[in-house]
DNA sequence: CGCGCATTTGATGCCCGTCAACCTACGTGG
DNA sequence: CCACGTAGGTTGACGGGCATCAAATGCGCG
Protein backbone atom coordinates (compact mmCIF):
# COMPACT_ATOMS: atom_id res chain seq x y z
CA UNK A 1 0.00 0.00 0.00
CA UNK A 2 0.82 3.36 -1.14
CA UNK A 3 2.33 5.75 1.97
CA UNK A 4 -0.53 8.31 2.39
CA UNK A 5 0.11 11.96 1.67
CA UNK A 6 -0.48 14.47 4.16
CA UNK A 7 -1.94 16.74 1.38
CA UNK A 8 -5.09 14.15 1.37
CA UNK A 9 -6.19 15.54 4.60
CA UNK A 10 -4.66 19.06 4.97
CA UNK A 11 -7.25 21.86 4.39
CA UNK A 12 -10.24 19.47 6.14
CA UNK A 13 -12.18 21.48 8.60
CA UNK A 14 -11.50 18.80 11.08
CA UNK A 15 -7.31 18.49 10.74
CA UNK A 16 -7.25 22.27 10.97
CA UNK A 17 -5.02 23.95 13.23
CA UNK A 18 -2.78 20.63 12.96
CA UNK A 19 1.15 20.93 11.91
CA UNK A 20 2.40 18.91 9.15
CA UNK A 21 4.24 16.62 11.46
CA UNK A 22 1.08 15.69 13.28
CA UNK A 23 -0.80 14.99 10.06
CA UNK A 24 1.64 12.54 9.42
CA UNK A 25 1.40 11.21 12.87
CA UNK A 26 -2.33 10.43 12.25
CA UNK A 27 -1.93 9.29 8.98
CA UNK A 28 0.46 6.95 10.23
CA UNK A 29 -2.54 5.19 12.03
CA UNK A 30 -4.87 4.66 9.22
CA UNK A 31 -4.94 3.10 6.70
CA UNK A 32 -7.05 3.41 3.14
CA UNK A 33 -9.48 1.28 1.90
CA UNK A 34 -11.48 0.89 -1.66
CA UNK A 35 -15.32 0.53 -1.31
CA UNK A 36 -17.08 -0.61 -3.79
CA UNK A 37 -20.33 0.78 -4.81
CA UNK A 38 -23.37 -0.61 -2.59
CA UNK A 39 -20.81 -1.68 -0.64
CA UNK A 40 -21.01 -1.18 3.42
CA UNK A 41 -18.00 0.92 5.09
CA UNK A 42 -19.78 -0.38 8.36
CA UNK A 43 -23.10 -1.85 9.78
CA UNK A 44 -25.85 -1.12 12.08
CA UNK A 45 -25.64 -2.40 15.13
CA UNK A 46 -21.73 -4.06 14.54
CA UNK A 47 -18.68 -3.78 16.28
CA UNK A 48 -17.63 0.07 16.30
CA UNK A 49 -13.82 -1.31 15.19
CA UNK A 50 -13.05 2.24 13.35
CA UNK A 51 -13.94 5.26 12.75
CA UNK A 52 -13.35 7.14 9.04
CA UNK A 53 -12.90 9.64 7.05
CA UNK A 54 -14.75 9.86 3.53
CA UNK A 55 -11.90 10.83 0.95
CA UNK A 56 -13.36 10.34 -2.02
CA UNK A 57 -17.07 8.94 -3.13
CA UNK A 58 -20.43 9.45 -1.60
CA UNK A 59 -21.71 7.89 1.23
CA UNK A 60 -25.34 7.00 2.37
CA UNK A 61 -25.89 6.61 6.50
CA UNK A 62 -28.80 4.34 6.81
CA UNK A 63 -31.13 3.03 9.70
CA UNK A 64 -33.46 0.42 9.84
CA UNK A 65 -35.95 -0.36 11.51
CA UNK A 66 -37.05 -3.85 13.67
CA UNK A 67 -39.41 -4.19 10.73
CA UNK A 68 -37.20 -3.65 7.79
CA UNK A 69 -37.69 0.00 6.56
CA UNK A 70 -35.37 2.28 6.19
CA UNK A 71 -34.60 5.89 6.73
CA UNK A 72 -31.29 7.60 5.29
CA UNK A 73 -30.20 9.69 8.42
CA UNK A 74 -27.41 11.53 5.63
CA UNK A 75 -25.17 11.76 2.99
CA UNK A 76 -21.72 11.94 3.94
CA UNK A 77 -19.03 14.07 1.53
CA UNK A 78 -15.78 13.82 0.82
CA UNK A 79 -14.05 15.26 3.68
CA UNK A 80 -16.53 14.25 6.08
CA UNK A 81 -15.61 11.97 9.51
CA UNK A 82 -18.28 9.06 9.87
CA UNK A 83 -18.28 6.50 12.18
CA UNK A 84 -17.67 8.55 14.87
CA UNK A 85 -19.59 6.05 17.27
CA UNK A 86 -16.70 6.14 19.60
CA UNK A 87 -15.66 9.69 20.06
CA UNK A 88 -20.11 9.75 21.52
CA UNK A 89 -19.23 6.85 23.72
CA UNK A 90 -20.71 3.74 22.08
CA UNK A 91 -19.39 0.83 20.91
CA UNK A 92 -21.61 -0.12 18.24
CA UNK A 93 -22.71 1.29 15.17
CA UNK A 94 -25.94 3.32 15.31
CA UNK A 95 -26.68 3.33 11.37
CA UNK A 96 -25.45 1.62 8.33
CA UNK A 97 -23.52 3.00 5.99
CA UNK A 98 -23.65 2.34 2.22
CA UNK A 99 -21.12 3.00 -0.59
CA UNK A 100 -23.16 5.45 -3.09
CA UNK A 101 -20.68 5.22 -5.60
CA UNK A 102 -16.87 4.06 -5.51
CA UNK A 103 -15.34 5.52 -2.96
CA UNK A 104 -11.75 5.86 -1.10
CA UNK A 105 -12.59 6.28 3.07
CA UNK A 106 -9.78 6.20 5.91
CA UNK A 107 -10.08 4.22 8.85
CA UNK A 108 -8.45 4.67 12.08
CA UNK A 109 -8.89 1.91 14.84
CA UNK A 110 -11.40 2.43 17.22
CA UNK A 111 -9.44 2.40 19.94
CA UNK A 112 -7.42 4.75 19.14
CA UNK A 113 -9.60 7.52 19.58
CA UNK A 114 -9.15 8.83 22.94
CA UNK A 115 -5.08 8.98 21.82
CA UNK A 116 -6.04 10.94 18.89
CA UNK A 117 -8.07 13.44 20.75
CA UNK A 118 -5.92 13.72 23.82
CA UNK A 119 -3.06 14.21 21.50
CA UNK A 120 -4.54 16.70 19.02
CA UNK A 121 -6.94 18.66 21.00
CA UNK A 122 -8.24 20.40 17.16
CA UNK A 123 -8.92 17.36 16.05
CA UNK A 124 -11.08 16.53 19.46
CA UNK A 125 -12.81 19.99 18.72
CA UNK A 126 -13.34 19.37 14.97
CA UNK A 127 -15.48 16.13 15.58
CA UNK A 128 -17.32 17.49 18.29
CA UNK A 129 -18.21 20.62 16.10
CA UNK A 130 -19.51 17.88 13.04
CA UNK A 131 -21.56 16.39 16.24
CA UNK A 132 -23.05 19.44 17.20
CA UNK A 133 -23.65 20.23 13.22
CA UNK A 134 -25.64 17.18 12.90
CA UNK A 135 -27.54 17.65 15.72
CA UNK A 136 -28.51 21.05 14.54
CA UNK A 137 -29.49 19.13 11.37
CA UNK A 138 -31.48 16.44 13.21
CA UNK A 139 -33.18 18.74 15.22
CA UNK A 140 -34.01 20.75 11.97
CA UNK A 141 -35.15 17.80 9.99
CA UNK A 142 -37.97 16.53 13.15
CA UNK A 143 -39.25 19.70 13.04
CA UNK A 144 -39.66 19.87 9.54
CA UNK A 145 -41.14 15.72 9.50
CA UNK A 146 -43.31 17.45 11.76
CA UNK A 147 -44.72 20.03 10.60
CA UNK A 148 -44.66 20.60 6.66
CA UNK A 149 -46.09 18.50 3.85
CA UNK A 150 -44.70 15.95 1.78
CA UNK A 151 -44.10 17.94 -0.90
CA UNK A 152 -42.43 20.44 1.01
CA UNK A 153 -40.14 17.76 2.62
CA UNK A 154 -39.21 16.30 -0.98
CA UNK A 155 -38.55 20.10 -2.33
CA UNK A 156 -36.28 20.73 0.94
CA UNK A 157 -34.70 17.37 0.62
CA UNK A 158 -33.82 18.28 -3.33
CA UNK A 159 -32.45 21.49 -2.30
CA UNK A 160 -30.16 20.15 0.74
CA UNK A 161 -28.49 17.65 -2.01
CA UNK A 162 -28.03 20.05 -4.35
CA UNK A 163 -26.01 22.39 -1.99
CA UNK A 164 -24.34 19.46 -0.56
CA UNK A 165 -23.07 18.18 -3.96
CA UNK A 166 -24.48 19.94 -6.70
CA UNK A 167 -22.58 19.93 -9.92
CA UNK A 168 -23.29 22.89 -12.48
CA UNK A 169 -24.21 21.28 -16.18
CA UNK A 170 -25.98 22.98 -18.65
CA UNK A 171 -29.57 22.31 -17.63
CA UNK A 172 -29.00 23.04 -14.32
CA UNK A 173 -27.28 21.51 -11.00
CA UNK A 174 -27.07 17.91 -11.08
CA UNK A 175 -27.08 15.54 -7.90
CA UNK A 176 -23.47 14.19 -8.54
CA UNK A 177 -24.38 10.82 -7.43
CA UNK A 178 -27.03 7.91 -8.80
CA UNK A 179 -30.08 8.57 -6.38
CA UNK A 180 -33.38 6.47 -7.02
CA UNK A 181 -37.21 7.93 -6.07
CA UNK A 182 -37.05 4.98 -3.14
CA UNK A 183 -33.29 6.82 -1.70
CA UNK A 184 -35.49 10.35 -2.05
CA UNK A 185 -38.53 8.47 0.07
CA UNK A 186 -36.44 7.13 2.87
CA UNK A 187 -34.69 10.72 2.88
CA UNK A 188 -38.55 12.30 3.38
CA UNK A 189 -40.64 9.48 5.07
CA UNK A 190 -42.71 8.88 2.12
CA UNK A 191 -42.91 6.44 -0.59
CA UNK A 192 -41.31 6.34 -4.12
CA UNK A 193 -44.37 6.55 -5.79
CA UNK A 194 -44.90 9.74 -4.38
CA UNK A 195 -41.73 10.98 -4.92
CA UNK A 196 -42.03 10.29 -8.42
CA UNK A 197 -45.65 11.70 -9.44
CA UNK A 198 -43.53 14.72 -8.02
CA UNK A 199 -40.97 14.82 -9.76
CA UNK A 200 -43.41 14.54 -12.72
CA UNK A 201 -45.46 17.21 -11.64
CA UNK A 202 -42.08 19.53 -11.26
CA UNK A 203 -40.81 18.59 -14.63
CA UNK A 204 -43.38 19.73 -16.23
CA UNK A 205 -43.39 22.80 -14.30
CA UNK A 206 -39.80 23.16 -15.52
CA UNK A 207 -38.60 23.07 -12.33
CA UNK A 208 -36.55 19.65 -12.43
CA UNK A 209 -34.90 17.27 -15.13
CA UNK A 210 -34.65 13.95 -13.66
CA UNK A 211 -34.09 10.27 -15.03
CA UNK A 212 -32.93 7.02 -13.78
CA UNK A 213 -31.17 7.65 -10.09
CA UNK A 214 -30.64 11.12 -11.42
CA UNK A 215 -31.76 14.51 -10.94
CA UNK A 216 -31.32 17.70 -12.32
CA UNK A 217 -32.25 20.86 -10.07
CA UNK A 218 -33.27 23.43 -13.21
CA UNK A 219 -34.70 26.57 -11.20
CA UNK A 220 -33.35 25.94 -7.44
CA UNK A 221 -35.27 29.88 -6.64
CA UNK A 222 -38.74 28.42 -7.80
CA UNK A 223 -38.20 25.29 -5.99
CA UNK A 224 -36.94 26.97 -2.97
CA UNK A 225 -40.43 29.20 -2.48
CA UNK A 226 -42.57 25.46 -3.12
CA UNK A 227 -40.44 24.00 -0.41
CA UNK A 228 -41.07 27.33 2.15
CA UNK A 229 -44.80 26.58 0.96
CA UNK A 230 -45.26 29.84 -0.83
CA UNK A 231 -47.74 29.81 -3.63
CA UNK A 232 -46.08 29.18 -7.35
CA UNK A 233 -48.31 30.17 -10.35
CA UNK A 234 -47.57 28.15 -13.02
CA UNK B 1 -27.89 36.03 46.88
CA UNK B 2 -26.95 33.03 49.54
CA UNK B 3 -23.63 31.09 48.32
CA UNK B 4 -24.00 27.93 45.95
CA UNK B 5 -23.29 24.76 47.75
CA UNK B 6 -21.35 22.33 45.79
CA UNK B 7 -23.75 19.77 46.79
CA UNK B 8 -25.85 21.00 44.27
CA UNK B 9 -24.05 19.65 41.31
CA UNK B 10 -21.30 17.58 42.76
CA UNK B 11 -22.72 13.96 41.50
CA UNK B 12 -24.39 14.85 38.50
CA UNK B 13 -22.66 13.26 35.31
CA UNK B 14 -21.44 16.80 33.47
CA UNK B 15 -19.02 17.42 37.10
CA UNK B 16 -18.40 13.89 37.36
CA UNK B 17 -14.63 13.88 38.07
CA UNK B 18 -14.02 17.31 39.17
CA UNK B 19 -12.57 18.06 42.55
CA UNK B 20 -14.62 19.69 45.32
CA UNK B 21 -11.96 22.97 44.56
CA UNK B 22 -12.53 22.54 40.92
CA UNK B 23 -16.60 22.52 41.81
CA UNK B 24 -16.76 25.61 43.51
CA UNK B 25 -14.27 27.69 41.13
CA UNK B 26 -17.07 26.79 38.80
CA UNK B 27 -20.36 27.77 40.80
CA UNK B 28 -18.19 30.82 41.86
CA UNK B 29 -18.83 31.84 38.10
CA UNK B 30 -22.68 31.14 37.90
CA UNK B 31 -25.54 32.89 38.66
CA UNK B 32 -28.54 30.77 40.60
CA UNK B 33 -32.14 31.77 38.93
CA UNK B 34 -35.83 31.16 39.60
CA UNK B 35 -37.78 31.30 36.54
CA UNK B 36 -41.40 31.13 37.13
CA UNK B 37 -43.73 29.09 34.89
CA UNK B 38 -44.46 30.10 31.41
CA UNK B 39 -41.62 31.97 32.14
CA UNK B 40 -38.93 31.33 29.46
CA UNK B 41 -34.81 30.57 30.42
CA UNK B 42 -33.47 31.64 27.03
CA UNK B 43 -35.29 32.45 23.65
CA UNK B 44 -35.03 31.45 19.72
CA UNK B 45 -32.46 33.41 17.91
CA UNK B 46 -32.22 35.51 20.94
CA UNK B 47 -28.24 36.58 21.82
CA UNK B 48 -26.60 33.32 23.60
CA UNK B 49 -25.54 35.05 26.57
CA UNK B 50 -25.59 32.18 28.57
CA UNK B 51 -25.30 28.47 29.07
CA UNK B 52 -27.93 26.95 31.92
CA UNK B 53 -27.97 23.71 34.48
CA UNK B 54 -31.41 23.40 35.64
CA UNK B 55 -31.12 22.09 38.97
CA UNK B 56 -34.74 21.71 39.80
CA UNK B 57 -38.18 22.03 37.87
CA UNK B 58 -39.14 20.98 34.23
CA UNK B 59 -38.64 22.75 30.97
CA UNK B 60 -39.76 22.36 27.24
CA UNK B 61 -37.11 23.18 24.62
CA UNK B 62 -39.65 24.73 21.57
CA UNK B 63 -38.45 25.33 18.01
CA UNK B 64 -41.17 27.71 16.90
CA UNK B 65 -41.27 27.63 12.68
CA UNK B 66 -41.38 30.96 10.74
CA UNK B 67 -45.68 30.53 10.04
CA UNK B 68 -46.33 29.64 14.16
CA UNK B 69 -46.08 26.07 14.17
CA UNK B 70 -44.18 24.85 16.88
CA UNK B 71 -41.98 21.58 18.04
CA UNK B 72 -41.44 20.72 21.33
CA UNK B 73 -37.67 19.06 20.67
CA UNK B 74 -37.20 17.70 24.64
CA UNK B 75 -38.12 18.21 28.05
CA UNK B 76 -35.13 18.89 30.36
CA UNK B 77 -35.24 17.27 33.75
CA UNK B 78 -33.02 18.33 36.62
CA UNK B 79 -28.96 17.96 36.47
CA UNK B 80 -28.87 18.64 32.28
CA UNK B 81 -27.40 21.24 30.56
CA UNK B 82 -29.75 23.17 28.47
CA UNK B 83 -28.65 26.44 25.98
CA UNK B 84 -25.35 25.18 25.22
CA UNK B 85 -24.77 26.80 21.66
CA UNK B 86 -21.79 27.96 22.77
CA UNK B 87 -19.78 24.58 22.68
CA UNK B 88 -21.64 23.56 19.16
CA UNK B 89 -20.05 27.29 18.15
CA UNK B 90 -23.11 28.77 17.76
CA UNK B 91 -24.21 33.02 19.23
CA UNK B 92 -27.57 32.41 19.05
CA UNK B 93 -30.44 29.76 20.49
CA UNK B 94 -31.53 27.32 18.30
CA UNK B 95 -35.10 27.53 20.17
CA UNK B 96 -36.51 28.71 23.37
CA UNK B 97 -36.83 26.78 26.45
CA UNK B 98 -39.86 27.58 28.37
CA UNK B 99 -40.23 26.16 32.42
CA UNK B 100 -43.24 23.74 32.37
CA UNK B 101 -43.03 24.56 36.45
CA UNK B 102 -41.71 27.24 38.59
CA UNK B 103 -37.49 26.37 38.14
CA UNK B 104 -34.46 26.71 39.66
CA UNK B 105 -31.60 27.20 36.94
CA UNK B 106 -28.06 27.93 37.57
CA UNK B 107 -26.74 30.32 34.67
CA UNK B 108 -23.05 30.86 33.99
CA UNK B 109 -22.09 33.39 31.02
CA UNK B 110 -21.50 32.07 27.43
CA UNK B 111 -18.42 33.51 26.71
CA UNK B 112 -16.71 31.63 29.89
CA UNK B 113 -17.30 27.88 27.76
CA UNK B 114 -13.99 28.00 26.47
CA UNK B 115 -12.33 28.94 29.52
CA UNK B 116 -14.07 26.42 31.52
CA UNK B 117 -13.76 23.56 28.86
CA UNK B 118 -10.08 24.52 29.21
CA UNK B 119 -9.58 24.24 32.67
CA UNK B 120 -11.74 21.36 33.25
CA UNK B 121 -11.53 19.07 30.52
CA UNK B 122 -14.17 16.26 31.82
CA UNK B 123 -16.12 19.18 32.03
CA UNK B 124 -16.51 19.57 28.22
CA UNK B 125 -16.20 15.59 27.67
CA UNK B 126 -19.78 16.07 29.75
CA UNK B 127 -20.85 18.59 27.65
CA UNK B 128 -19.81 16.65 24.29
CA UNK B 129 -21.36 13.42 25.75
CA UNK B 130 -24.61 15.22 26.20
CA UNK B 131 -24.48 16.30 22.68
CA UNK B 132 -23.37 12.78 21.16
CA UNK B 133 -26.80 11.65 23.21
CA UNK B 134 -29.07 14.14 21.74
CA UNK B 135 -27.55 13.90 18.35
CA UNK B 136 -28.91 10.00 18.83
CA UNK B 137 -32.39 10.47 20.29
CA UNK B 138 -32.83 13.54 17.68
CA UNK B 139 -32.10 10.42 14.98
CA UNK B 140 -34.36 8.16 17.02
CA UNK B 141 -36.76 10.44 16.62
CA UNK B 142 -36.30 11.20 13.03
CA UNK B 143 -37.03 7.41 12.36
CA UNK B 144 -39.98 7.69 14.43
CA UNK B 145 -41.62 10.28 12.56
CA UNK B 146 -40.79 9.13 9.11
CA UNK B 147 -42.16 5.44 9.60
CA UNK B 148 -44.64 5.87 12.49
CA UNK B 149 -47.97 6.03 12.51
CA UNK B 150 -49.70 8.85 15.04
CA UNK B 151 -50.80 6.16 17.41
CA UNK B 152 -47.11 4.70 17.66
CA UNK B 153 -45.45 8.28 17.87
CA UNK B 154 -47.53 9.28 20.73
CA UNK B 155 -47.20 6.14 23.09
CA UNK B 156 -43.61 5.87 22.12
CA UNK B 157 -43.72 9.86 23.80
CA UNK B 158 -45.55 9.14 26.59
CA UNK B 159 -43.30 6.12 27.42
CA UNK B 160 -40.33 8.35 26.80
CA UNK B 161 -42.02 10.83 29.37
CA UNK B 162 -42.73 8.08 31.62
CA UNK B 163 -38.63 6.76 31.86
CA UNK B 164 -37.72 10.13 32.22
CA UNK B 165 -39.39 12.26 34.91
CA UNK B 166 -41.99 9.29 35.74
CA UNK B 167 -43.26 9.21 39.57
CA UNK B 168 -44.88 6.37 40.90
CA UNK B 169 -48.29 6.43 41.99
CA UNK B 170 -50.90 4.14 43.02
CA UNK B 171 -52.48 4.48 40.08
CA UNK B 172 -49.57 4.02 37.74
CA UNK B 173 -47.24 6.33 36.57
CA UNK B 174 -47.89 10.15 37.06
CA UNK B 175 -45.46 12.07 34.29
CA UNK B 176 -44.21 14.43 36.70
CA UNK B 177 -45.59 17.97 35.38
CA UNK B 178 -48.24 19.45 33.76
CA UNK B 179 -48.89 18.27 30.11
CA UNK B 180 -51.41 19.06 27.70
CA UNK B 181 -53.01 17.69 24.54
CA UNK B 182 -51.34 20.07 22.62
CA UNK B 183 -48.04 19.78 24.51
CA UNK B 184 -47.99 16.18 22.84
CA UNK B 185 -49.42 16.75 20.00
CA UNK B 186 -46.19 19.26 19.47
CA UNK B 187 -43.76 16.40 20.85
CA UNK B 188 -45.48 14.30 18.05
CA UNK B 189 -46.21 16.05 15.37
CA UNK B 190 -50.05 15.79 15.04
CA UNK B 191 -53.01 17.92 16.51
CA UNK B 192 -54.57 17.99 19.58
CA UNK B 193 -57.66 16.27 18.65
CA UNK B 194 -56.04 13.09 17.21
CA UNK B 195 -53.81 13.06 20.92
CA UNK B 196 -57.45 13.59 22.98
CA UNK B 197 -59.26 10.77 20.67
CA UNK B 198 -56.19 8.43 21.40
CA UNK B 199 -56.38 9.02 24.98
CA UNK B 200 -59.79 8.50 25.20
CA UNK B 201 -59.31 4.93 23.33
CA UNK B 202 -56.42 4.13 25.54
CA UNK B 203 -58.05 5.07 29.05
CA UNK B 204 -61.26 2.67 27.70
CA UNK B 205 -58.55 -0.04 27.18
CA UNK B 206 -57.61 1.04 30.84
CA UNK B 207 -53.61 1.79 29.37
CA UNK B 208 -53.26 5.20 30.57
CA UNK B 209 -55.41 7.78 32.99
CA UNK B 210 -55.56 11.12 32.02
CA UNK B 211 -57.16 14.58 33.18
CA UNK B 212 -56.60 18.14 33.08
CA UNK B 213 -52.74 18.67 31.90
CA UNK B 214 -52.09 15.32 33.49
CA UNK B 215 -51.27 11.92 32.23
CA UNK B 216 -50.93 8.26 34.00
CA UNK B 217 -49.71 5.18 32.15
CA UNK B 218 -51.25 2.51 34.15
CA UNK B 219 -50.27 -0.35 32.01
CA UNK B 220 -46.27 0.45 30.28
CA UNK B 221 -46.14 -2.73 29.16
CA UNK B 222 -49.14 -2.92 26.85
CA UNK B 223 -48.82 0.55 25.73
CA UNK B 224 -45.10 -0.54 25.10
CA UNK B 225 -46.73 -3.32 23.00
CA UNK B 226 -48.62 -0.57 20.59
CA UNK B 227 -46.12 1.88 20.63
CA UNK B 228 -44.23 -0.86 18.89
CA UNK B 229 -47.12 -1.69 16.62
CA UNK B 230 -47.58 -5.21 18.08
CA UNK B 231 -51.54 -5.96 17.81
CA UNK B 232 -53.31 -5.85 21.10
CA UNK B 233 -56.12 -7.78 22.45
CA UNK B 234 -58.62 -5.55 23.98
C1' DC C 1 -30.97 -8.54 -26.93
C1' DG C 2 -33.47 -9.70 -23.03
C1' DC C 3 -33.89 -9.66 -18.23
C1' DG C 4 -34.31 -6.91 -14.02
C1' DC C 5 -34.67 -2.92 -11.75
C1' DA C 6 -36.31 1.81 -11.79
C1' DT C 7 -40.03 4.44 -12.92
C1' DT C 8 -44.66 5.81 -14.21
C1' DT C 9 -49.46 5.96 -13.77
C1' DG C 10 -54.16 4.74 -12.35
C1' DA C 11 -57.66 3.31 -8.90
C1' DT C 12 -59.05 3.03 -4.27
C1' DG C 13 -59.48 3.95 0.42
C1' DC C 14 -58.27 5.42 4.99
C1' DC C 15 -55.72 7.86 8.40
C1' DC C 16 -55.81 11.90 10.43
C1' DG C 17 -56.09 16.98 9.84
C1' DT C 18 -59.58 20.49 9.76
C1' DC C 19 -63.79 22.75 11.05
C1' DA C 20 -67.22 23.26 14.41
C1' DA C 21 -69.57 22.90 18.58
C1' DC C 22 -69.92 21.92 23.17
C1' DC C 23 -68.40 20.60 27.69
C1' DT C 24 -65.73 20.91 32.09
C1' DA C 25 -62.46 22.19 35.55
C1' DC C 26 -60.20 25.69 37.73
C1' DG C 27 -59.11 30.15 39.54
C1' DT C 28 -60.41 34.68 40.15
C1' DG C 29 -62.91 38.46 41.90
C1' DG C 30 -67.08 40.37 43.41
C1' DC D 1 -68.83 31.34 48.48
C1' DC D 2 -70.76 31.48 44.25
C1' DA D 3 -70.80 33.31 39.55
C1' DC D 4 -68.47 33.60 35.70
C1' DG D 5 -64.60 33.72 32.38
C1' DT D 6 -61.21 31.16 30.18
C1' DA D 7 -58.06 27.62 28.97
C1' DG D 8 -58.11 22.88 28.29
C1' DG D 9 -60.59 18.98 26.67
C1' DT D 10 -64.07 16.06 24.12
C1' DT D 11 -66.60 14.62 20.27
C1' DG D 12 -68.75 14.53 15.68
C1' DA D 13 -68.72 15.36 10.59
C1' DC D 14 -66.19 15.77 6.58
C1' DG D 15 -62.73 15.47 3.20
C1' DG D 16 -57.99 15.72 1.40
C1' DG D 17 -53.38 14.12 1.14
C1' DC D 18 -50.93 10.14 0.61
C1' DA D 19 -50.24 5.24 1.29
C1' DT D 20 -51.47 1.12 -0.78
C1' DC D 21 -52.47 -2.08 -4.41
C1' DA D 22 -51.87 -3.11 -9.15
C1' DA D 23 -49.97 -3.13 -13.68
C1' DA D 24 -47.67 -1.37 -17.51
C1' DT D 25 -43.52 0.79 -19.52
C1' DG D 26 -38.76 1.72 -20.35
C1' DC D 27 -33.84 2.16 -19.51
C1' DG D 28 -29.26 -0.26 -19.05
C1' DC D 29 -26.34 -3.70 -18.02
C1' DG D 30 -24.55 -8.21 -18.76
Amino acid sequence: MSRLDRSLIAGLPVFQGMTPADLDRVLQQARSLRIAKDQTVFEQEGDAHSFFLLLDGHVRVVKTTPDGQQVIVRYISPGELMGIAHALGRTTYPASAVAAVDCVVLAWPGNLWPDLAGSFPSFATGTYKTVGTRLQEAQARVVELATEQVEQRVAHALLRLVKQTGRKTEEGILIDFPISRQDIAEMTGTTLHTVSRLLTAWEEKGLVKSGRQKVTVVEPHRLFALAEGRADKG
